[in-house]
DNA sequence: TTGTTAGCGTA
DNA sequence: GTACGCTAACAAT
């Protein structure tokens, strides 16, 4: 089975054409030569910036064949027809002299083919390329900044426009859409368009007075330029005058500017498909040019392309064997890495996955899941070795063979590579088995380069689209549909697996596997896969099985309780307006606010006046207290409150499993700084800051007698205390900061004492407030605006503050300042423990996506820093709670707090364990203070 | 049924 | 002013 079925609607190839000249031209004019001239004298700002634009497309685009057409410098068709064409052009610019000839030599140095044709020029080169790509079921990118190859562009054909000033400068992407958008006209007119209007830089001139506007107005009205003649007369005014006296002018530069698209070519596609550096070639050449910073962006982009080229695998598969023996599973393994060797690969397997077998289990997806658990029963799973597959029943596996498999899965020393780790480990442990030795899976080592699924992608099979398509450069094929396999058999109980697919899938995941690994290695990110990535994958997933125990009976009493509260803020707001209103809609309460009480208006929303409660509070200052206004706003107030408590609880109530507890599901792949999510439900939101929202921690308690077996006493808390601030003194290696916190001081008091310039005992609540509120604000990119608001001063004092807390903790400026900048030069940042984030819109025209870039880039290294150190804290809480045979466990973490439930006489220990793994986690300038508490409820716990 | 907006809970 | 997920209302189907 192949994938040639999914691939009949793509392209056969990405064929890039580019118009040497015109962008070597435009390179020339976009980069000041002064910058770029050799010892030797030479200039080389075109080369410079022809290679910058070839590379990034290659990276953008991603190519597979690539060819550049010059023109040669005689006389053309086109000046025998017409002797001035062309001409009346400046001399060209001495600065430019010889770079050409450099650029074809660079060319030479990355094997990308160049061709000329005599007496044509390049546009018609690129004109025959293109219909040939055509031809060939290719997409077709040209680059060229010449407008005659408007006219080539169509389905499939799209112009990489260079545009060399301006604030939309660099290239432009130009389809049939964007042609049309900016003349007016579909592609195939635009040479009709410009014969009528003229082309100064071919030195044709058009009708008189006729722009690009009225002749695209004509030109819709009749069709096409020879309907405009037929209908010349028709045309009223100085400008149909003027057309009819120019017809010969507006024939000639008709006839000049259609490209010529079926000349001889010395040169196929099949030349153009094998580009790729001579490294010792360009290299001298790069000496050379003297070019430098460049070099780096050659391996960047070609290190794409060779992983990428690595990745072009046949996928081809082999016979899928049922294995139903112990004997039979035993020989399978013995020829699997031989199957490995033997796919053809443009790259070798990375050695530490040279005998890995990629598992892939077979859940019954029609099966009801195991209470709310997510894990699903197994059916069976696929082992995949190059182009061998296994395929091992779960449901009917004699039990000497479930044995030996057992054993395989849980050995450490028997490789494996898996997708979604975390789910397989839930999976196999429902089934009975332990999984152990997952050396790669895609999901993660993915997510550490950046790939996050967007929620609706979050599915197998959509990441499985996503990552083949970026890494394997190969669409992941779809399953057949399973009519054929039914056969009729509508009422078939079992299920049906179709292995072949099955079996192509894990190849799939196998060949991921190899590129991603070798991607990470690539990219020196490995580490962060291996150390933290992958051991915490599997705290995971005994937490997610643990779950946290709820008490239903305290949830019921909460949720009427807080229904009384709602049902008396309801009657008392309708009773004040005279009337019902939907209190949870923002459209209906706009209609009572600003129209009926005819309360003044609060900050603007896409439609109508924001309602939410900073507005609310605001406006409530604003008004009298005693008015119908306020009365209102003290019902809705409290209504918002306590009905955003019940949906929680609610929620809570919902998704409690037969076993009386919550699992939630931590998503390890879904945050741009490396924190974990938990969704189904959210644990990370359950409410603190108000005493109603703390009796809903009051109802997560310790169950005495969980299903499981075990017993338990206590539930154990632990949390970092200001761990973003430490990190933040940390990097920045303020020495005041950093002895503060030696000292143990409190850390706002002391701040405070420093930017008010008083003993740390006369620092006031409010000062204290300040403080706090900037810190915090400081490693979210604050603003002097940010800051006024949040602390209701004006801005000139917020501006104040900012600067006396610089001037007193220097480095700290100093720090944030050059993570900004440090980040505008990489293009990602970077946490302690490497692990990055890449920023799109630093460089961006945007403003306000640039600066929203720098505030992420500002905060990403701490947040991202906090949780790493929270992942190596939970790797080795439980790490020393295995080898030291507690049966505690954790239940939950909450980005710098974890759970966990503390089983009898292990109170004391766990509670050592887990203070001393916290802080202990890592070694910073700054002491990692730790707060644990316990109780019988997570409320209790807290302190 | 699906997608978007407003609003709000947490660190 | 960073990073998330969930609910309800409402619009678009």
């Amino acid at each position: 089975m192949t994938t040639a079925d999914s691939k009949t609607q793509d392209p056969a190839g990405r064929l890039l054409l580019i118009d040497g000249h015109s962008l070597a031209f435009r390179s020339f004019y976009g980069v000041p030569p002064e910058n770029f001239v050799t010892a030797s004298g030479q200039y080389t700002n075109a080369v410079y910036s022809f290679t910058n634009t070839l590379l990034g497309q290659i990276r953008a685009e991603k190519p597979t064949h690539i060819v550049v057409a010059f023109d040669l410098s005689g006389p053309t068709f086109r000046t025998e027809q017409y002797q001035e064409y062309k001409g009346g052009r400046a001399e060209t610019p001495a600065e430019f002299a010889g770079q050409i000839d450099l650029i074809k030599r660079l060319l030479h140095a990355l094997n990308i083919p160049w061709v000329t044709v005599e007496s044509y020029e390049a546009d018609d080169i690129v004109a025959t390329m293109t219909a040939r790509g055509k031809d060939a079921g290719f997409e077709v990118l040209i680059i060229s900044g010449d407008r005659d190859s408007f006219q080539l562009v169509g389905d499939g054909v799209t112009l990489l426009y260079p545009v060399t000033s301006g604030p939309s400068k660099g290239i432009r992407r130009m389809g049939p859409a964007e042609i049309e958008e900016k003349y007016k006209v579909p592609p195939h007119l635009y040479p009709d368009l410009a014969a009528l209007t003229g082309e100064q830089a071919d030195n044709l001139p058009g009708v008189p007075g006729v722009g690009p506007g009225f002749a695209a107005k004509w030109l819709n009205e009749y069709g096409d330029l020879a309907g405009v003649l037929e209908n010349q007369d028709k045309i009223k005014g100085k400008k149909g005058e003027a057309l009819r006296e120019n017809v010969d002018a507006v024939l000639r530069n008709r006839k000049l500017n259609r490209l010529v698209d079926d000349l001889e070519l010395p040169i196929t596609l099949d030349d153009m498909d094998d580009y790729g550096p001579n490294h010792d070639e360009l290299n001298a050449l790069f000496d050379e040019l003297e070019f430098n910073t460049i070099r780096k962006r050659v391996s960047e982009t070609f290190a794409d392309r060779e992983a990428e080229a690595a990745a072009q695998v046949d996928m081809t598969m082999g016979q899928t064997q049922s294995i139903e023996t112990a004997a039979e599973f035993t020989a399978w393994l013995e020829v699997a890495s031989s199957a490995i060797e033997s796919v053809e690969r443009a790259t070798a397997v990375p050695t530490r996955l040279e005998d890995a077998i990629t598992v892939f289990p077979v859940a019954d997806t029609d099966a009801p899941e195991a209470g709310n658990a997510r894990e699903k029963q197994l059916l069976g799973m696929m082992l995949g070795a190059g182009s061998g597959a296994a395929w091992i029943d779960l449901v009917d596996i004699q039990p000497d063979t479930e044995k030996v498999v057992g054993e395989w899965l849980s050995d450490p020393s028997s490789a494996k590579t898996v997708f979604d780790v975390k789910q397989q480990y839930k999976n196999f442990h429902a089934r009975g088995f332990e999984l152990a030795g997952v050396l790669e899976d895609p999901m993660l080592s993915s997510y550490v380069l950046g790939y996050i699924p967007t929620a609706r992608r979050r599915t197998f099979t959509a990441m499985m689209e996503d990552l083949s398509e970026q890494y394997l450069r190969d669409a992941f094929p779809a399953e057949p549909s399973a009519e054929t396999a039914v056969q009729g058999d509508l009422f078939a109980t079992e299920p049906v697996i179709n292995l072949e697919y099955t079996a192509l899938v894990t190849r799939y995941i196998q060949e991921l596997s190899y590129v991603l690994h070798q991607e990470l290695e690539n990219q020196e990110q490995l580490a962060l896969l291996e150390t933290m990535e992958l051991p915490v994958a599997r705290v995971l997933a005994q937490m997610e099985l643990a779950g946290i125990a709820l008490d239903a009976d305290a949830l019921a009493d909460l949720k009427s309780h807080y229904d009384s509260h709602i049902k008396q803020a309801t009657e008392t707001a309708y009773s004040i307006i005279g009337h019902e209103v939907n209190l949870g809609s923002p459209k209906q309460l706009q209609a009572v606010l600003f129209e009926e009480l005819e309360l003044p208006t609060t900050r603007k929303l896409k439609s109508g006046y924001s309602t939410d409660a900073e507005s609310m509070a605001d406006l409530l200052t604003r008004i009298n207290p005693d008015s119908d206004g306020a009365q209102f706003l003290q019902a809705l107030g409290t209504y918002r409150d306590y009905t955003k408590l019940k949906q929680t609880v609610e929620g809570l109530g919902k998704a409690t499993a037969a076993d009386g507890r919550v699992h939630t599901t931590f998503q390890q792949n879904a945050t741009s700084t490396g924190r974990l999510s938990s969704i189904e439900p959210n644990l990370q939101n359950i409410p603190i800051r108000t005493e109603e929202g703390r009796k809903i921690r009051a109802a997560f308690v310790v169950d005495p007698k969980p299903v499981d077996g075990t017993e338990y006493v206590s539930l154990l808390t632990a949390d970092y205390s200001q761990i973003e601030m430490r990190i933040m003194v940390h990097l920045s290696q303020d020495e005041k900061l950093i002895q503060a916190y030696r000292d143990g001081e409190d850390l706002h008091r002391f701040v405070g004492s420093q930017v008010f310039g008083v003993e740390p005992e006369d620092v006031t609540s409010e000062m204290r407030a300040k403080v706090k509120a900037m810190s915090y604000g400081l490693a979210y990119g604050l603003t002097k605006f940010g800051l006024s608001k949040q602390l209701g001063v004006s801005v000139e004092e917020a501006s104040k503050l900012t600067v006396n807390y610089f001037q007193r903790f220097g480095k700290v400026g100093r720090f944030l300042r050059n993570t900004v900048k440090d980040a505008n030069k990489a293009g990602y940042t970077e946490t302690m423990f490497g692990r990055r984030r890449v920023l799109a819109d630093l460089g961006s025209s945007n403003r306000q996506r640039r600066e929203a870039a720098e505030r992420a880039a500002l905060n990403a290294p701490i947040q991202g820093t906090a949780a790493d150190i929270m992942k190596i804290a939970m790797i080795n809480v439980h790490e020393r709670l295995e080898s030291e045979k507690l049966k505690t466990r954790i239940l939950l973490q909450i980005h710098d707090e974890l759970i966990l439930e503390v089983a009898p006489s292990e109170e004391e220990r766990a509670r050592e364990i887990l203070e001393q793994e916290m802080s202990g986690a890592v070694e910073l300038l700054v002491p990692m203070d730790v707060q644990a508490g316990t109780g019988n409820s997570w409320h209790a716990a807290g302190h």
